[in-house]
DNA sequence: AATCCGAATTCACATATGTTGTTTGGGGAA
DNA sequence: TTCCCCAAACAACATATGTGAATTCGGATT
């Protein structure tokens, strides 16, 4: 399945597959089971490495897509957005992570795709190079359903957050999901990693408006729950803030122990 | 795979299959293509009907689970909870909804699953019986993922509901949305439907308090926008709920004819 | 018919968050 | 360096929604 040899016009082909897919795959092995041929198939995937601009969308919505995007270095967001231009961020991904892999089930898609940070760069893989995997190797496709259901978990948990927490816990639980998955996709400590996202992306994310996530940044950091340099998060005392976010990471570190009777 | 002799010490087991799986292919098919022989073997699959009294927990966040939840009559919701008690509903479930199919690919739940209406019947399937189907015919198993994709796209769409539409705007856009689905499950008119819950029901679903629901609904009401007359709801005017729900059903009405390629 | 009980309705008031606009600050470009 | 621009910080005011009651309604039960 994997294309090997250099194809005309598709520069950035790499013949051993792309280099990013070797963090995806140490995320599907956080859940899934997967043998060596199975993941020496994933790691010679191969897709076109893609530079994306700030407010470029990725995929818009009503389009017909025919890839994936696995993050390779900064950040992307899905998002809705009212008639008004109003925005609201439904997912955030991270490096490591296949966004848009739910787009091999639908490839109508409704949600656009941009980059969250200033840089972003992706790697586009073809959904037929994607099913072809998934169907000559039924555990990937369980894989890769289990990481989209993953997923799915993390958007309920922001259902809760929009519509149940107040300003202040909402932020803070959204720092602890940030700093937890960070960590976990090996890109700092969950006390300590790099956000590249503005005040107003964050407000969009959590569904308020930039001068709120303003005042609740500014009251957080006051309380000392929050360093924020540049770019760069820190949290001095991880167990306050995620207990003014009433944060569980239950959700998130969903391991592969319990799938193993499978 | 079909458990067609009658067990033991399971009584409800059905010789050919228990027939509320009829309503689930037919939802299945809405998206996916099945032969012949594929919808057979959901047909003949077999479950445990059991009668849940409202207010008790189907599944309880933490659980390990070994089933998936069919709904046959009345109406169940996923939800999440707050340490103060408050609730946060992320999914309603109407009957021919697999709730919980999800839990296939993640039985450690993070969500509670309760009954909505004061009657509600399911059917619980073993994942045993659901994992030997997906792993006999593939082509199930890709309309599972799909299906929970889809549920997938519905809670996205529920947090830029509940993140940035104001009260009056997530009700009619919520109105709308179960009217859509109860018309695809076969169940009433978009505009003519059961919906067998409170009033402090709904407020759990769009994230604001029973007080607000009412005056919402009053005002709507008072608009002509929406008539109830106890469970029955009416919507006189569709164009008119759409438009102040900005209401868009893409997101619901995703079939097939875009997988034919697949 | 009388009773009862949960749900719906309504009211008065409190407050979190939105809105509009100005000011400050810091990093990149010339 | 100086300028420029976008983001952050801050303030004053507006309003949607929350809070905590009391009252009415309607369907079940007796």
């Amino acid at each position: 399945m994997s294309k090997a040899a250099a194809l005309p016009d598709q520069e950035e082909l790499m013949p051993n597959g792309h280099p990013a897919f070797r963090p995806f795959l140490r995320r599907l092995l956080q859940r899934s089971v997967l043998n060596e041929e199975e993941q020496q198939a994933i790691l010679s995937l191969n897709g076109r490495e893609v530079e994306i601009e700030p407010h470029r969308d990725i995929v818009r919505p009503g389009e017909l897509t025919d890839f994936s995007c696995l993050v390779v270095s900064g950040m992307a967001a899905r998002f809705g957005q009212l008639r008004d231009g109003q925005r609201q961020i439904t997912a955030i991904h991270v490096p490591g992570d296949m966004c848009d892999l739910y787009s091999l089930m639908l490839p109508k898609v409704e949600w656009a795709l941009q980059a969250l940070s200033a840089r972003l760069t992706i790697v586009k893989v073809a959904h037929r190079d994607l099913l072809e995997l998934v169907r000559t190797y039924p555990a990937i496709g369980e894989a890769f359903w289990r990481d989209t259901t993953a997923d799915g978990s993390i958007v309920a948990q922001w259902v809760v957050s929009v519509g149940r927490r107040d300003a202040r816990m909402r932020t803070a639980h959204l720092f602890c999901e940030i700093g937890v998955r960070m960590e976990r996709a090996g890109l700092g400590r969950r006390t300590d990693f790099d956000l590249p996202a503005i005040q107003t992306q964050l407000a969009d994310a959590l569904g308020m408006t930039p001068v709120h996530m303003n005042r609740v940044i500014r009251s957080l950091r006051q309380d000392g729950l929050l360093i924020l340099k540049g770019r760069e998060v820190q949290i001095p005392d991880w167990d306050a803030l995620a207990a003014t976010g009433q944060f569980d990471g239950g959700y998130l570190e969903m391991d592969m122990a319990p799938l193993a009777r499978l």
